[in-house]
DNA sequence: TAACTTAGTGTCGCATTCACACTATGTCAA
DNA sequence: TTGACATAGTGTGAATGCGACACTAAGTTA
């Protein structure tokens, strides 16, 4: 690049997007990972990305990786940490720049298993990965869990309508503990992010759920 | 970059590191800032900055910038986000991976005004700065506030030896706001973080203050 | 209609946090 | 030498928040 007179070049890098994808499902968290054909780490699993195009931002780039390899619009995502040991990539210098993403996980199951290659794992049984995408994987899971303690993310993984024991369960799936279930609803309650609906449901031989539905979505509020 | 057969081309783009170096004055918080004299943005305060070499990570850029542009070592540094609009560099395509630093006060005052160029800002005065420096400050800014409730990052602002009251009022200038004295040193001491030497610090016509030290510097803990 | 399963609800004790004011010890000037 | 001054240093009590804890409600099914 040219960078004026007098001045050194810059060496020039390509950048990646690897996008952390997290979803709950009956086996507890779980990411959405890609089988990768190609060299390197052909047959390894490894988080879906893509490089950044010119005049894309990050964060742009992030939305594209999910609509154009995952085929979802409208999650959940921020930025994570930028990834750059000059290493990490066979091929030559690239350096990535991590998001996580959350997915709702009704619209999960569409996903695996399909032509694109790609299936969730559970996070804490992962095959090998390529490239340094275990690292990736586990920075996005402290973040995880670091903020359902201070904001409200995990909204973002519920479906439009969920009940309170669902939402529980979300909580303690992530965070691998079981909590106290009236204390749960009067701490959810309280936030005052989610309001009840006039809809119940119905799961079983036994009393139906209220349903709730979050006030503000894609608002992720920032508590205590 | 060659990608293999059959890949697109990744497009090209050069990495910057900036550096958002935070310390306590007596007007309050304040950030390094290094006055450009090449274009673009001749005249204008940015901040310290450098391109990545290759083979170097991110985080060894960030100290290499810290030692050759501003000639400290061992400073307290931490990635901040990443940076990479596309016309945020009028030169062309450049990503700023942004990290924050903080400097103890006593190590502050030998940098100003000398031949570095550089001088520390009041972050509540800040003249119009170049390039998204001002963005890259601000979120530095708030991250230096979380951080000050759930983590012992202050204490990466402090000389070796310090008393309690100066601490105190570190934690007020960042917050904007007072303290209860009390209360703030049953805390502080309860973090188990620092410990009492058996020296004091006079410092005008009134009792001397009993001087602590940090018990592990360098250690940032994560509290509550 | 009785057994079963999950939904839904309130209280009390403990710990944490916050508000609050006076004594201690040095310097300096009269 | 002593009195005025300035900052250092210290404890208690009230209020609030948090965690532990068990039973009733309402539906399904045999």
């Amino acid at each position: 690049m040219h960078l004026g007179p007098g001045a050194e070049p810059a060496p020039l890098v390509a950048i990646a997007v690897d996008m952390v994808i997290f979803t709950v499902t009956e086996r507890g968290l779980a990411v959405l990972l890609r089988r990768r054909h190609e060299a390197p780490f052909a047959g390894y699993w490894t988080l879906p990305g893509g490089f950044l195009s010119d005049h894309e931002s990050p964060e742009a780039g992030a939305e594209r990786v999910l609509a154009d390899k995952i085929g979802v619009h409208g999650l959940y995502a921020e930025q994570l940490y930028t990834f750059g040991r000059p290493d990490r990539d066979p091929r030559g210098r690239v350096v990535s720049i991590g998001f996580f993403a959350l997915m709702p996980w009704n619209r999960a199951a569409p996903l695996a298993g399909e032509a694109h290659g790609t299936a969730w794992h559970s996070v804490d049984t992962l095959a090998p990965l390529g490239f340094d995408h275990a690292t990736i994987i586990g920075m996005a899971r402290q973040r995880l869990v670091a903020k359902l303690a201070y904001s409200t993310i995990a909204l973002q993984l519920m479906p439009q309508r969920f009940t309170l024991s669902q939402l529980q369960s979300v909580y303690e799936s992530i965070m691998g503990e079981a909590l106290d279930k009236r204390n749960f609803r009067k701490w959810v309650c309280s936030l005052g992010c989610i309001e009840a609906t006039d809809e119940t449901y119905r799961a079983g031989s036994h009393r139906p759920a209220r349903l709730y539905r979050v006030k503000h979505p894609g608002e992720v509020r920032i508590i205590k």
